[in-house]
DNA sequence: ACTCCACAGGAATTGAGGGGTG
DNA sequence: CACCCCTCAATTCCTGTGGAGT
């Protein structure tokens, strides 16, 4: 007997399941859909396009409504008289403002072999190849889609360039929209004032799901996503007040779904029922915590264990100056790079905002100063487990105590 | 009311590392 | 090869801050 078998399964489709997955309905979204097509209503006439900026968390439907709509306005524009639109499309996750540019330039470049580099050549270089394109595409408008936008961090050169670049004489005949996509809608405030104005003529807000919402949307995956009547009935309403209630996230609830799934079918049970649920629910946030953990850099690391060892030995809250004697002392050990003091104050404030640290404000005025308390927000025996298996912090140096690393 | 501790966090700079063109 | 461009962490330097202590 092999250790594979086809045997029943609950699934009868999981890919259905996945976040890029495209259902042929979207719903639960008409608002914001109502609020996409008024706002393109200008470019469909021939007008200037309006540029669109859409936020909202996670998992709340942008990218997929963005991705219909424009489907919809690329089949409906075969009747459109004297209008050609254009879409370009890139994820700007992971880029710079000038990477952008270049990846979008790409996107215009059928050719393999005549790709640009996303480096190495200035950047007014990249900009004009840009223009050129749009040039030969001989359409009457061009939308740039550019989701995650806020990615691209406080350099928005490409996004002050792009509205502009019919205005400026950068490109002939052809109209040029922006669509921003973001998850953090504090990106905007971040941007100069200068492209703040242009780039939100029209704002889409993406609200998060309520729980019933998220049932509606479960419950038009699942089924096809599962074999009928393998769900008990408190599967779908449990998945969704589970997921509504922490983030609002439709992939959320699709993970929580999917992974109650396979545990059922790993245990070879019949039905998907409500403990799978609670189980996969658990480990979907453990899952998540751990994922962001792993991938933090070495230095990171450092830290975290400095601050489980202080942790043991019941010092933390802890204030900047102590964890870093601590994680010098950590460092030395280990033999890893030692950094600046600074450079340590910023890896601290980088895991609080990702909520691996819990941070308290004191001021003690003349006896000890104003300063933060920093602790561990996340159960330590994760972070034991992630340091142990990505580092050179191995098993006996997790088990040393504190008064080894401060004689 | 004023001081002053112990930092927080912004600004500017550097330097190594990715790559380009001619 | 010489010279140039972009990126980003790290570092140095520095100004800002709020309340306990006086």
């Amino acid at each position: 007997m092999g250790r594979f078998a086809q045997r029943g399964d609950v699934f009868a489709d999981e890919d259905v399941l996945r976040d890029d997955y495209t259902p042929d309905e979207l719903i639960e979204r008409d608002e914001e859909m109502d609020d996409y097509e008024e706002a393109l209503q200008p470019t469909v006439n021939g007008a200037q396009p309006r540029n669109i900026f859409v936020y909202g968390e996670t998992g709340v439907g942008k990218t997929l409504a963005t991705r219909m709509i424009l489907d919809e306005l690329a089949e409906d524009q075969d009747h459109f008289d004297d209008v050609h639109i254009e879409v370009v499309w890139i994820n700007c996750k992971d880029h710079t403002s000038y990477q952008a540019a270049a990846h979008l330039v790409n996107k215009l470049r059928p050719d393999q072999k005549k790709k640009v580099s996303t480096s190495g050549h200035p950047r007014a270089t990249i900009h004009r190849m840009l223009w050129e394109h749009i040039d030969d595409l001989e359409a009457t408008h061009v939308l740039f889609v550019l989701d995650e936008v806020d990615s691209l961090g406080a350099d928005d050169e490409l996004l002050y360039q792009i509205p502009r670049a019919s205005s400026n004489e950068k490109v002939n005949d052809t109209e040029v929209g922006l669509i921003g996509i973001s998850n953090n809608f504090k990106f905007r405030e971040n941007l100069s004032a200068r492209v703040q104005s242009s780039l939100c003529e029209h704002e889409i807000h993406f609200k998060p799901y309520d729980a019933t919402q998220l049932r509606a949307i479960l419950t038009q995956r699942a089924e096809k996503a599962f074999v009928d009547s393998v769900l008990t009935d408190d599967v779908i309403p449990l998945t969704a007040a589970f997921a509504g209630q922490d983030t609002g996230s439709a992939r959320h609830a699709l993970d929580i779904l999917y992974k109650a799934g396979s545990l059922a079918r790993k245990e070879d049970s019949d039905v998907v029922a409500e403990g799978h649920v609670r189980r996969a629910s658990e480990q979907v946030e453990r899952g998540v915590i751990e994922e962001e953990l792993r991938a933090l850099p070495t230095q990171s690391h450092l830290l975290l264990y400095a601050l489980t060892i202080l942790s043991k030995s019941n010092e933390t809250p802890a204030r900047r100056t102590r964890i870093y004697e601590v994680y010098e002392a950590v460092a030395d050990r280990i033999d890893a790079d030692k950094k600046a003091s600074r450079t340590i104050h910023n890896r601290l404030s980088q895991l609080s905002l990702k909520g691996f640290l819990k941070v308290t404000e004191q001021n003690e005025g003349l006896s000890g100063g104003k300063h933060y308390d920093y602790e561990l927000d996340v159960k330590r025996e994760i972070v034991e487990d992630i340091l142990l298996d990505n580092s050179r912090l191995d098993e006996v140096m997790i088990d040393q105590t504190l008064d080894s690393y401060t004689r």
